[in-house]
Order: structure tokens, then C-alpha cells, then sequence
DNA sequence: TTGACGGCTTC
DNA sequence: ATCGGAG
DNA sequence: CTCCGATGAAGCCGTCAA
């Protein structure tokens, strides 16, 4: 079969931006994957998902201003050729290397088309904006190769990726698609949880006994373990290995008394008394690729688990959570487990939540008992509930909207009172805004500008705005020291003036808080 | 050697 | 990550 | 209920220029 053009498919991702409707999205979708070459199924899967094979091709917005030559009259370049550029750019290492990959990139481009560019520009940001992802390709994958899409979400989920299971289903059909099933050593999607404002709406009004386990949630970093006979490997939520990094992670899985395991839960680091650091610690040491055996002694990471997907042969993907709970408590020393309580009335569920909270933990995730691993999907078989925070503050500053936002004041400048008139900068939000707050909004901060750049609008500081966010964490770019973490927006208050909102003193006061619940003060002698 | 910058990941 | 809009 | 897009902060790494 002859080699697809790149272009057909910047033509269809067009198309598929040009509806709304999500099943002619599926249908322009379904139409390209059943036409193109076997072995170029799965790259335009995963390319019209609006995603890349290649994890770091390390070509960014920035280094994709610079090309400005003049675009080809006409399509030459295959699918398959855009592939092999990409991996080319992503081996691409060491002294030089910046220049190589600029001058590969230029070559590419001058044999692209303007179509071919938007859509490859799309695809290298990370931004393709077709209203079309992961998601839409599941029930394109689903439509071309006619099964049902349960059962390509499955492999999709068990398999942990996209692009080579529409290879599969479109090859090889159910029989193939069957055959995908839980591998262990393989990372498959995690399940995510929903969110829940408060213990009460995130349990219903009537629970009866044994329906939810409240468990405490840990503000680490998510973490895949797989143990096949004498190996292991540890993925992240995005499914990279990070195998490397938490030696004392890999050892306390090898260790577990069984040969084949998966389990899911969570990477922290804590004090010697059980406290947890910020998320910043655990963020920086997992990240890290420094000499990992120092690291374990400086910045020990702890894995708590919360689920058993896997066990010597057994996949428990598709058993209630309970049973899997029961068999991860069989396996994993109770250290190793993260806490959990069964409810049996509200009550009880909000005095673990406050409890777990005023350790110092991020909140909780109830968790129905009956509810099987979903992965992938953030369903309502776990809710997350966390602690909420409200400021009154200042808007200091509007940026333009763009994509949907475009022509639209969008991203707000937050500020607190800095005792002295003025005001100091703890971050920016563009969360919570419906339609029409944002029209409103555009219209205010108009009438509030005292100058512009190219997308930044400045404006008399006199808008208040309320602003719900999860903490505060540590910043070297604002001058207060602190950054709202998740802020988002509440309301605007046209009740209180500028002079009515909250101050510096007040927010760090918080981070005061914060911290004595982190650690318990008397243990910080030493 | 150091700091700036871009890219990418975590939440 | 959170949130609102829309299929 | 599910999916998508609009964007947040911190912090690591690699490369380059001073």
C-alpha cells in the first residue's frame, strides 16, 4: 500500500476542527484510519488524537518562531517521513545539538505546506485545538474497524496507549483487540478520581454502611509499581519510568512476597515522623537525576498504596475495590498501605478527613466498595475531597484570551495589600470564569486600563475578586514568597473595595498554618 | 563556571 | 492540576 | 456522563553564551 501524505491528514484534522459535532468528528476520523497503510495506522492514530509517539522531540513553541521560509506549493512528505524526522530530532543530544536540531527542522519545513505546518505545529505544542483527542479517537477507532467501544477503551486502558491499538483493532479486529489484556512490567492508564467540594456532596445523602471507604490523600506523585518475577519498574501517571530514580522503592517492591505484582498509589516524601514535606520536595526529588543512592538518604520517598491490579497470574482490574484492598493488605506491609476507613456514617468520614488534614495531608478519596478499576477514567467511584481556601484580592493586571478565549480579557493578575498601599503579586488565574464573567470582565478591566504591551493590560488596582485555591506553596518569582496553588475564581465582589482586601499579613499568616501542620513544631528541634 | 532560556514533567 | 461549555 | 480546551506554579535537565 502506498505511503499516506502527511498532508490528508492535516486536511481531516482540519476538517474535524471545522464541526462541531463529535460524531462527524468521529466519522472524518474513522474514514482516514480504514484508509490509510497498515503500518501507518497507528502513527495517524495517535497523530489525529493530537498527540506523538515520541516522548521528547525537544522542538517548543519558541524554536518554531524561527522558521520562516517560504512553504511548499505542494505535499511530498509521507506520514512515515514525519516519524522518522521526529525520532531523528528526539536522538539528537550533547554540544551542538541545538543548532543540528534547528537545522533538521528548517529542511522539514521547507517541504511542508502551510496546511502541513499548522498541523504539525499543533502536534510539536502539544496544542492541536481540533476538539478532538483521546477520547474522539477511541470511538473513531471503535467505528472504523466496526467493534464496540467498550472494548476498545479496554485495550486502549490495558494497554496504555493509543496508537498501536487502533493498529491492532483495525488489523486484526475483536480477536486481536481480545488479546490485549493487563501485562504486567506494561503500564496501563491509571484510574483518576472525580472531586468533590466537601465529605457530605461527595458521599451523597444516603449512604448505607459499607458503601464508601474514606481514604487519605497523599500529595506525592502518582505511582504505577510493577514487579515481574526478580524485576521491577515504576511508572508515573503519564506512564514514564522512573525506575531509576527510587532505588528504595524498587527494593521494598522486590522484596514483596510474590512474583508477579501491579500496584498503584503514591510516591512521598516524609519526615522521620511520618509528616509529610511539601509537594515541592517530593516533586524535586523525583524529578531528579542526581546520584540516586545519595538521594535516598537525603530525600527518602515512601510508597503508600491503594490498589492491587495484579497478583501471580490474578488480574483484579475488573474485582470490587474492596476485594483488591483485602488482597493488597495481604501482600504490602500495613506501612506500605495507605490508611483508610470504611464509612458507615457521614459523620465519621468528616472526622477522618479533619484528622488526616490537620496531619498535614492533602485530604481524602472516598472510594465505593464495589466499584471496579477503571482505568483511564475519572468516574464517580472515587471523588477527591481537599480543604478550600478563599482570599479577597486585587486584580492587578488582565492578559488577552486566546483560542476560544480569543478577543477576550481572560488570565488575571491576583494581588494582596501590602500594608502600604500598594500591593504584592501571588499569581494569576483564568479558572472559574463562565461566559459571561468573562464578557463582563473584559469590559471592566477596559475601563481599569492604565497601559498595555503586547498582551498584558494593566489596570487601576480596584477590582476585588474572590479566589478559592488548595495552599500555598513556595515561590522565588513573586516578591511575597508565596504562589496560590489551583487558584481559581469565586466571584467578583463589587462589595469590598481594593483597600477592603485581604493583606500579605494575611496570607502569610496561612503559610504559618500550613507549615505547623506539616510538622509537628516539637519534632523540629533537631 | 554560571546564569539564561527552552522544553517538559509533576501537581 | 481546576473549571466551564458542549455533545 | 464524557470530552475538550484554556491556562496555573514549581522545578528538573540540557544546551549555549558570557
Amino acid at each position: 500500500m502506498n505511503p499516506t501524505p502527511f498532508a490528508r491528514l492535516a486536511d481531516v484534522s482540519r476538517q474535524v476542527a471545522g464541526t462541531a459535532s463529535r460524531n462527524e468528528k468521529v466519522a472524518h476520523i474513522a474514514a482516514l484510519l480504514r484508509d490509510v497503510a497498515p503500518d501507518e495506522r497507528a502513527l495517524t492514530a495517535d497523530y489525529l488524537a493530537g498527540t506523538l509517539p515520541q516522548r521528547r522531540v525537544g522542538v517548543g513553541w519558541r524554536s518554531l518562531r524561527g522558521s520562516t521560509s517560504t512553504p511548499a506549493q505542494a505535499p511530498t512528505v509521507a506520514v512515515r517521513e514525519i516519524d522518522a524526522r521526529l525520532t531523528e530530532l528526539e536522538d539528537l543530544h550533547g554540544p551542538g545539538s541545538v543548532t543540528r536540531r534547528k537545522e533538521l527542522l528548517d529542511d522539514l519545513w521547507a517541504r511542508l505546506t502551510d496546511a502541513e505546518r499548522t498541523f504539525l505545529t499543533g502536534l510539536l505544542i502539544g496544542d492541536a485545538r481540533q476538539g478532538a483527542g483521546d477520547g474522539v479517537m477511541l470511538k473513531a477507532i471503535a467505528a472504523a474497524a466496526d467493534l464496540k467501544e467498550t472494548q476498545v477503551r479496554r485495550a486502549v486502558m490495558l494497554a496504555g496507549r493509543t496508537g498501536p491499538v487502533a493498529a491492532i483493532a483495525l488489523d486484526g479486529g475483536a480477536e486481536a483487540l481480545a488479546r490485549i489484556r493487563l501485562e504486567v512490567g506494561r503500564p496501563l492508564r491509571p484510574m483518576l478520581a472525580g472531586s468533590s467540594p466537601d465529605i457530605a456532596s461527595a458521599l451523597g445523602d444516603v449512604t448505607a454502611p459499607g458503601e464508601w471507604t474514606v481514604e487519605v490523600k497523599l500529595d506525592g506523585i502518582r505511582l504505577q509499581a510493577h514487579k515481574i518475577g526478580d524485576d521491577v519498574r515504576l511508572f508515573t501517571r503519564s506512564l514514564d519510568d522512573i525506575t531509576a530514580r527510587l532505588p528504595e522503592i524498587v527494593d521494598l517492591v522486590g522484596s514483596l512476597p510474590a512474583r508477579n505484582v501491579v500496584l498503584d498509589g503514591e510516591a512521598i516524601a516524609l519526615r522521620p515522623d511520618g509528616s509529610p514535606h511539601p509537594f515541592q520536595v517530593t516533586g524535586a526529588r523525583t524529578a531528579s537525576s542526581a546520584d540516586p543512592d545519595e538521594l535516598r538518604r537525603t530525600v527518602p520517598v515512601t510508597a503508600l498504596f491503594f490498589d492491587l491490579l495484579h497478583l501471580d497470574g490474578a488480574d483484579l482490574v475488573d474485582a470490587p475495590m474492596q476485594q483488591r484492598r483485602a488482597a493488597l493488605q495481604g501482600l504490602v506491609p500495613a506501612e506500605h498501605v495507605v490508611s483508610a476507613l470504611e464509612v458507615t456514617e457521614t459523620a465519621a468520614a468528616q472526622a477522618f478527613f479533619d484528622d488526616w488534614v490537620a496531619r498535614g495531608h492533602e485530604g481524602v478519596v472516598a472510594k465505593r466498595t464495589d466499584a471496579v478499576y477503571a482505568a483511564g477514567r475519572r468516574g464517580n467511584g472515587w471523588v477527591k475531597v481537599k480543604p478550600r481556601h478563599t482570599l479577597d484580592l486585587v486584580v492587578l493586571a488582565v492578559e488577552e484570551g486566546s483560542g476560544r478565549r480569543r478577543g477576550y480579557l481572560s488570565n488575571i493578575h491576583l494581588g494582596a495589600r501590602d500594608g502600604k498601599g500598594g500591593f504584592v503579586m501571588l499569581g494569576k488565574t483564568f479558572k472559574g470564569m463562565t461566559d459571561e464573567m468573562l464578557a463582563w470582565q473584559t469590559r471592566r478591566f477596559t475601563d481599569l486600563m492604565t497601559e498595555r504591551d503586547d498582551w498584558v493590560v494593566r489596570v487601576r488596582p480596584e477590582q476585588v475578586v474572590e479566589i478559592a485555591f488548595d495552599g500555598l506553596q513556595r515561590s522565588t518569582r513573586y516578591p511575597g514568597g508565596v504562589a496560590l496553588r489551583f487558584a481559581r475564581v469565586l466571584r467578583y465582589r463589587d462589595d469590598k473595595s481594593a483597600e477592603q482586601a485581604d493583606s500579605i499579613d494575611d496570607v502569610l499568616r496561612l503559610a504559618q498554618w500550613q507549615q505547623n501542620n506539616q510538622v509537628d513544631p516539637d519534632e523540629e528541634q533537631t
